[in-house]
RNA sequence: GGCUAGGUAGCUCAGCUGGUUAGAGCACAUGACUCAUAAUCAUGGGGUCGGGGGUUCGAGUCCCCCCCUCGCCA
């Protein structure tokens, strides 16, 4: 048995995720927590909210509530629909933790003594009216280049080109529209990640069996330009993580807290430290997890996230996690996925475009959009999503391959034979060869989903669904049963125990649907299927089965074309 | 402009270090079956592998140039 821990990258608070969202960093990564668990690892999945920045002031001034407010009452929503999109988190932390404030400064403290951090005085726009410094994004001014009235202080959208904020003409502040700014003066620390720049090359170099886009992300940040920047790691906030070297002051640095980004990583700690918090248990149970003195030396560490979060996860978190110079887990794999469009252009949150989580779960269930969006996720390019490809996967993989072998097995069974698992007959060459199909299907199953190679495990999984229709349609049970009942029951049993072995392989998937199949079987054992003959008659005969209701509906044509319409637009 | 990843059947995608007639699913056509959510199973049609050069006995697979899409960076 393995130890795996595993991370998703963490949402931002800031609104409920779109599907292009969840689709490479929590769907995935709790497709394989899954997966593992099924297999009988020891498994740890965490996962959080990522809580501090502007953009939270922002949506909690929208709201007319405290950002602390805010933050708790969005953790709770994020939190309920991934429990509605049954993400199996061991634990659901928030970066704003007493944990995360504790670790945060604690590493902080540590880059400082080992000569890691600079101070450097730089100047920004500061706000009079609002008393506050603006970062560059939150202001608005004109042009100076196509004389677009409504450019950010960072690069006009109209003409792209990149500017400064002094550039632009009659600046004001995009949150208040206020013009009485001016330039301060202000410290920074910054985290001399350029230093350790080669540690990293070296550390990525020996990363060989990575997605060709992690390493090349990262390989371009190491070596493009100037090579690897260091980067300023505070900000002139209030909402996020004072500024502290350990528990201690940082003298000059007050009032200033940790830009989002430093302490966004922290949290994959701090939030199984608060798993242990949560469960009573003591510090010793999640530092086995993270740290390789205390036993978490036997620990995989595997994370999943979409490409826009690789250059965090390749470089700053692991010059953080290494100029530490303590013995914390780096990690071992780093599954990264493209981005997903929407209906020929890109989901946006801030733009409302496209489907999110809430919308998604008021039309259809969660193993629906599961199913579509692993079998369909972004591994080797960027994939779109269409409303007449969701229909025709659902319809066909779902509701006709494995919804109604279900369906059919089970009426037929009931209806002839009743609604025991039948004992008589015994399996016969065909059966034989069958098991064999299966069992090496399933081989092959396993090997893509430990290799993370998810769009052609969904394949493999459903292939296995397939050949438990094509045995059927060639067994024929309902003319066997006619002249030859003894071998229909035997038929008849495989096929019921093939419903239990398939509600075992397709859990990682579709969860709620092989609840609903093993249920139906009448049986408890999740055991994972290693001795496929075994298997087939692991169901004891006389015990009772049911016929479950259907696991999936068809999307009716007039359902798609509705659906395409509300979606269309931007969400109010 | 620099860089990453792509451009393979109507659609969504596989094709590792170059090697027999380029594969899968969907869609389409025909047939079989009738247990089942008009589901299933079988067979078949369909591609000058973005374009153009080149290396090679042989290239979707390597090299060069160009075009297009997506993203990152400046």
């Amino acid at each position: 048995m393995a130890r795996i821990l595993i991370t998703s990258a963490i949402p931002y608070i800031n609104g409920i995720k779109h599907l292009g969202n969840l689709v490479g960093s929590q769907l995935p990564a709790d497709l394989f927590a899954r997966f593992m668990r099924a297999r009988g690892h020891e498994v740890m999945f965490i996962c959080a909210t990522d809580e501090h920045g502007t953009p939270a002031e922002l949506a909690a001034a929208k709201a007319g509530k405290k950002v602390e407010d805010y933050c708790t009452e969005m953790h709770e929503t994020q939190k309920n629909l991934a429990a509605d999109f049954r993400w199996s988190f061991d634990h659901f932390g928030r970066s704003s933790s007493q944990r995360n404030h504790r670790l945060t400064q604690h590493f902080a403290r540590k880059l400082a003594e080992n000569g890691l951090i600079k101070e450097v005085v730089e100047k920004q726009i500061f706000s009079i009216d609002e008393n506050r410094f603006l970062p560059d994004r939150y202001l608005t001014g004109t042009c100076p280049n196509c004389g677009n009235t409504s450019a950010r202080g960072d690069q006009c959208e109209e003409c792209t080109k990149q500017l400064d904020p002094t550039d632009l003409i009659n600046p004001r502040s995009s949150i208040s529209g206020s013009h009485n700014l001016e330039l301060r003066e202000t410290k920074h620390l910054f985290l001399r990640q350029r230093s350790l720049s080669k540690k990293l090359e070296a550390w990525i170099d020996s990363k060989t069996d990575w997605p060709i886009l992690t390493t090349s992300i990262a390989k371009k940040w190491l070596n493009d330009g100037d090579g690897l920047q260091d980067r300023g790691i505070t900000r002139d906030l209030y909402w996020g993580i004072p500024v502290k070297k350990g528990d201690q002051p940082w003298p000059g640095m007050e009032g200033k807290v940790f830009y989002v980004w430093f302490d966004a990583p922290i949290e994959y700690i701090a939030s199984t430290a608060e798993w242990a918090d949560a469960n009573g248990k003591p510090d010793a149970d999640w530092e086995r997890w993270w740290r390789t003195d205390k036993g978490a030396s036997d620990v995989t560490y595997y994370q999943f996230m979409g490409k826009d979060n690789v250059p965090f996860h390749t470089l700053s978190f692991p010059a953080t996690i290494l100029g530490s110079g303590e013995p914390w887990k780096l990690v071992d794999y780093l599954k990264s996925f493209n981005y997903l469009n929407y209906d020929g252009g890109q989901f946006s949150t801030s733009k409302g475009r496209g489907i999110f989580m809430d919308q998604a779960l008021s039309i259809l269930p969660a193993d629906y959009w599961r199913w579509w969006l692993l079998s369909h996720a972004p591994e080797s390019s960027d994939s779109e999503f269409t409303w007449e490809n969701f229909q025709n996967s659902i319809n066909k993989d779902l509701a006709d391959v494995l919804g109604n072998l279900v369906s059919r097995v089970t009426k037929f069974a009931t209806s002839k034979l009743g609604t025991t698992i039948p004992a008589g007959g015994t399996f016969g060459p065909q059966e034989a060869a069958f098991i064999d199909n299966l069992r090496a299907r399933i081989r092959e199953y396993e090997t893509l989903m430990e290799q993370m190679e998810i769009r052609k495990a969904a394949a493999e999984l459903r292939a296995i669904w397939v050949i438990g229709n094509e045995y059927l349609q060639s067994a024929a049970p309902w003319t066997v049963v006619k002249t030859d009942p003894e071998q229909a029951q035997a038929q008849i049993r495989l096929a019921l125990n093939l419903i239990r072995v398939y509600a075992i392989l397709s859990q990682p998937f579709i969860p709620d649907a092989s609840a609903a199949m093993m249920a139906a079987m009448g049986s408890t054992n999740w055991s994972w299927p290693s001795d496929i003959s075994a298997d087939m008659h692991a169901l004891p005969t006389g015990s009772t089965f049911s016929v479950p209701e259907n696991l999936f509906r068809k999307i009716t044509d007039e359902e798609r074309i509705e659906w395409q319409t509300r979606f269309s637009g931007t969400r109010t």
